[in-house]
DNA sequence: AACTATTTATAAGA
DNA sequence: TTCTTATAAATAGTT
C-alpha cells in the first residue's frame, strides 16, 4: 500500500517489521476510532507487538468492552443501570453486580474526562502566544487546583468504597 | 475515502450507519489480520454494533489475547493500597477479585488524571507571560467548568455507592 | 452486492 | 524517529 505492493507474509527483517508494526498499529487504531465515532459502536483492541509489548485501544475503554463480551454467555440477564431496584429484597450478589456496573459507568466517565484533558492539552499548546489578563489566568489556575482536589477526593472515596465492599460481601455471601 | 470525504461524526441515517458499520468492520478486521500476519503479532478485537450485536476477531483467538492482557495488567499490582488483604468466602472471591481489579483500574485512571492536571498546572507556571487568545481561553474555561461538573458527578456516584454498601452491610449485621 | 471516483493508508526513501 | 511521496487499498455514494 505504498511505493510497492507487498505480500501479506511475515516480514523477515526485524527492523522493517518493527516499523511496519508501529505504522499499521497506528492506522488500525485510527480506523477503530473512526468506526466507533461514525457508528456509535463500542470497541476494544488489544495487540501484542512481536516483542511482546502490549498496546490497546478502547471505546469507551478496553475493560468495559472485554468484560461485556466475556460475560455475555455467563450473564445473559440484562442488569439495570442505577440503584432504583434497591427497595426490593435483592441478594448480596445482585447488589454487588449493580455496584460493579456502577463502577463501569464511572470508568466510562473517567475516559471522557481523559479525552477532555487531552483536548485541553492541545488547546494550550496550539495558541499559547496571544494573551489575556493575568487575573483570568489566575482563576484558571485556581480552577485546576480545585480539579486536582476533587480528583484526590475520588481516590479517597474509592478506597472507602472498596473497603466497605469487602465487609459487605464478607458478611452476606 | 470514497466518492466524497465525510466528517468523522455519528452517521445520522440509521440505514447508512449500518452499511458503514458493516463495511468498516470488515476493513478493520482485514487490517488486523494483515498486522498479525506481517508482524507475527497477537491481536484481539471486540466490537459491539450500534444495535449491540457482538463481533470479534482474534489471532490466535480473543480469549487468549484478552486473558494475557488483563492478567498482566492486574497481576503486577501489589497490595500496598490496603484493600487486597481481606479474605472472603470461596463463592464470593471471584466477584470480589473482579471488582478489586476494576477498582484498581479506576484508581490508575484517576491517578493519570491527577498527573495531567499537575502537568497543566506546571505548564501555566512555566510560561506565565505568554497567554492564550481570548476565544481559546473562553473555550478552555467552559471546558474546565464542564470537567468540574463531571468530577462532581463522580463524587456523587461514589457517595451513592458507599451508602449502598453500608446499607448492604447493615441488613445482615 | 458490485461498481468507481476519491480519499486514505502506507512502503520506501530521505 | 519523523516526514515525504508514489502507489496500493479502503470506502462513500451510486447502480
Amino acid at each position: 500500500m505504498g511505493r510497492r505492493k507487498i505480500e501479506i507474509k511475515m516480514v523477515k527483517d526485524s527492523n522493517t517489521r518493527q516499523v511496519t508494526f508501529s505504522k499499521r498499529r497506528t492506522g488500525l487504531f485510527k480506523k477503530a476510532n473512526e468506526l466507533a465515532t461514525l457508528c456509535g459502536a463500542e470497541i476494544a483492541i488489544i495487540v501484542f507487538s512481536p516483542g511482546g509489548k502490549p498496546f490497546s485501544f478502547g471505546q469507551p475503554n478496553v475493560e468495559v468492552v472485554t468484560d461485556r463480551f466475556l460475560n455475555q454467555e455467563d450473564q445473559p440477564k440484562d442488569e439495570e443501570d442505577g440503584f432504583d431496584g434497591l427497595v426490593e429484597s435483592p441478594g448480596a450478589r445482585s447488589r454487588v453486580e449493580k455496584l460493579n456496573q456502577k463502577l463501569n459507568n464511572v470508568m466510562k466517565k473517567l475516559d471522557k474526562e481523559k479525552k477532555r484533558g487531552e483536548m485541553l492539552d492541545k488547546a494550550m499548546k496550539k495558541d499559547w502566544k496571544s494573551m489575556l489578563g493575568r487575573d483570568e489566568l489566575m482563576k484558571m489556575k485556581a480552577d485546576l487546583e480545585k480539579l486536582q482536589e476533587n480528583v484526590k477526593e475520588h481516590v479517597g472515596e474509592l478506597e472507602v468504597s472498596s473497603s466497605l465492599l469487602m465487609l459487605a460481601n464478607q458478611s452476606t455471601d
